[in-house]
DNA sequence: AAAAAGTTTTTTGTATACACTACTTGTTTT
DNA sequence: AAAACAAGTAGTGTATACAAAAAACTTTTT
């Protein structure tokens, strides 16, 4: 009975590579570390207070989830992204979600359609307040009860992968967003096309939501 | 003009993590190295003749890239994938080929219609040979000339990664193939398709072509 | 003063050392 | 004989050392 929170520590364990991992990917999708930034493993080693072998590792694991730009005996810097990388990933994710929203609309349970409106009632509360944090976290929590009521996984790991390139400009389109009507309407529509395991309809509403928020970050970055 | 050698040696470098990362991954997708099996550091280092550094930071990358699962403390084996794992990720890259074959058919060049059109005789004669490897390579190399001819850089990455965790079942399939008519008619249908720029035609084809690859994959590993 | 050559400094690449955890094997206890 | 315990072994995690290349800075040459 007592031995709960000795178990907890000993699966709390994760090795410095992953806590350097998180803090390099939090740091990149928040801005706070800035595209075409560079990289020093011996300052990183400094700021994070390990050394550079854990730094290191970590940096192969962001090149390969396309976070940042590695040169042989150059070193590594932060990922810079067209305007035409932008659009490749909106295209992609425009038939992803689609393949989610009709997968979702076939096996998701009424549990989740709650948690759907609870994720949307937060989403439209966070809205009115004006706080754009919140805001984005409440969408992106509402989309991520969509994946995980499809089944299946690798479709979760795969949007997660390519949402996460277009996060930082994701933001950015939030942060502009002044009516909130559109999606607002689009997620009702949504939840009705789950509740009625309408499969045509939650495809035909989800491109639709897609397309409009592609058009939307598009047009925040060139401003 | 002596001096191209020297330039090529120059570029020819490549850090060992980056060898140790294709070797393994070659191991894998050939299927020397089997699902589930222990990837040892120390063996690694020992076979490869490197110290354990680059076989870490190849593990690492083995990991985002899903080859491999890493359980800290217990070290790496090579990732296994069930049925059901099969089956999602060609769910997914049955869209993604759809979303392809329709970028292909606004995009495509006639120069990437003639080689499309080698791949596709030397798929044929490969197949009429019996030899499964080569016949693989050109299949390969007749949806990569598709993939590039998208003009979708993202794209064609994501294809990539997801097709390489199902190549070692699409060895076995095409190992077991004995009529190569149905593969055969469609590949010629879509290029048809992408002379005549018809872009609704194109992905009808590849989702066709795709679902009846999907279907015979699933039916060769469950034996 | 600009270019070239040389020198120092910074940074990455790789190997190695050591600590600590997980596993194995053998022993003791019941 | 099964379970519990205790070494001993093998393996991963992290830090550090050194080599080599790239970058920055100086000096020399023209």
């Amino acid at each position: 009975m007592a031995d709960y929170k000795v178990k907890l520590a000993a699966n709390e364990y994760l090795p410095l590579r992953d806590v350097v991992f998180n803090t390099l990917k939090d740091g990149i999708l928040t801005g706070r570390l800035r595209p075409g930034e560079r990289l020093l493993e011996n300052q990183l080693a400094d700021e994070l207070g390990v050394s550079r072998t854990p730094i290191r590792e970590a940096l192969r694991m962001l090149e390969i989830e396309n976070l940042v730009d590695l040169i042989p005996r150059r070193g590594a810097q932060v990922k810079d992204m067209s305007e035409k990388d932008i659009k490749n990933v909106l295209e992609i994710r425009k038939v992803l979600e689609e393949l989610a929203a009709g997968l979702a609309a076939e096996n998701i349970t009424n549990r989740q359609i709650a948690e759907l409106k609870e994720a949307h009632r937060a989403f439209v509360e966070a809205f009115d307040r004006g706080d754009s944090t919140e805001v984005l976290a409440a969408d992106t929590r509402f989309h991520d009860i969509i994946f995980n009521a499809t089944g299946n996984d690798k479709l979760v790991q795969i949007i997660s992968n390519i949402s996460i390139q277009i996060y930082r400009y994701r933001i950015a389109y939030l942060k502009l967003l002044k009516n909130i009507s559109v999606p607002n309407e689009q997620h009702i529509a949504l939840i009705n096309a789950f509740e009625n395991r309408d499969v045509r309809r939650a495809k035909e509403i989800s491109r639709e939501h897609i397309t409009d928020q592609a058009m939307e970050i598009l047009r925040s970055i060139s401003y």
